[in-house]
DNA sequence: AATAATAGTTCTACTTTTGTAACCAATTAG
DNA sequence: CTAATTGGTTACAAAAGTAGAACTATTATT
């Protein structure tokens, strides 16, 4: 609880909070135009490339959306045959989600297909300043990653709080 | 020289992809429950404490959002006495946005709600963990803020340029 | 001067997301 | 064994964002 903490603490936020709109206004438009599938949907695709399984309640938790929400994005997803419904036999309550082959395959093209505009964008980007995003990304994704999805609120065993 | 350049961008935009509903999750929930506002005026809150005034054409393209989404956004800021209309004397046409005062500290006041709980979360990271994020953001932002909006394509006369 | 182009507003229709509440089935607790 | 809890679905209402046409006013083109 330093000084320098705090001062770190406020850039990193301020950082953050300029990134968002970015981030927004680079994909989520060409989600739209390029694919069939909403944005939501994307993410659920996502966090299910990261993790070879997660309950229904887990996805919900970890992109911070209603369980409801949930239910129609993976009829969605289902409907597209890029996942599958896997019941848990240990808890038959609990429906387990998990990416099939063709959305993995899916997954990527889609990726492609997004990431066109900023891939031309990227490419003009000298040698250094692309390597040093490179890195720059990976380590706030990583940090990110445990920060903001803390594992004690979002796993199966200790599952998400709802209030 | 090439083959590397791609693993890199490749990486980048992996990365960007995974970030993206994280900050979501971070953010988008906190501004819905803690303030007023929706999530698009805060958007165009924060473009315009980065730039003293921008038109409402130049505040549509940096945001992805169509003209008559600005609109009702700043209708909804004006309300709030957050910003102002400025009509250019030499263009009767256009019309400028400008933060007020209370704009700016209404608007700092609104990051240090909508990111209490990740400033939570970020005093438990060890120091060496939080400079690198914050060398990290900085990077990240400042390169993806060259890149996404590139100049030629949201200005009217020279406005767009970002440093 | 006539015409085209631009900046912004208004309007409408639509999609996506959010937030509840009610409900069922399965599990757990007393 | 009841009673309470949990995971998930369904249904509905409301907020937010998207898209584009029609329109006014102003400026630029010719």
């Amino acid at each position: 609880m330093i000084e320098n903490d705090n001062v770190s603490i406020d850039s990193v936020i301020e950082n953050l909070i300029s990134i968002h709109p970015l981030l927004s206004k680079t994909f989520t438009k060409s989600i739209r135009s390029k694919t069939n599938l909403n944005p939501g949907s994307l993410y659920v695709l996502g966090v299910l490339t990261r993790h070879d399984t997660l309950s229904m309640t887990e996805i919900g938790c970890r992109l911070s959306m209603p369980k409801s929400h949930v239910t129609s994005l993976v009829d969605k997803l289902i409907a597209e045959e890029m996942v599958e419904r896997l019941f848990d036999p240990k808890d038959r309550r609990i429906v387990n989600v998990k990416i099939t082959e063709k959305g993995l395959t899916d997954f990527c093209s889609i990726k492609q297909e997004i990431s066109q505009e900023l891939r031309l964008k990227l490419e003009k980007l000298d040698a250094e300043r692309l390597s040093t995003l490179s890195v720059a990304t990976q380590q706030v994704k990583d940090i990110l990653m445990t920060v903001v999805v803390e594992p004690s609120s979002c796993n199966s065993t200790d599952s998400c709080k709802e209030k």
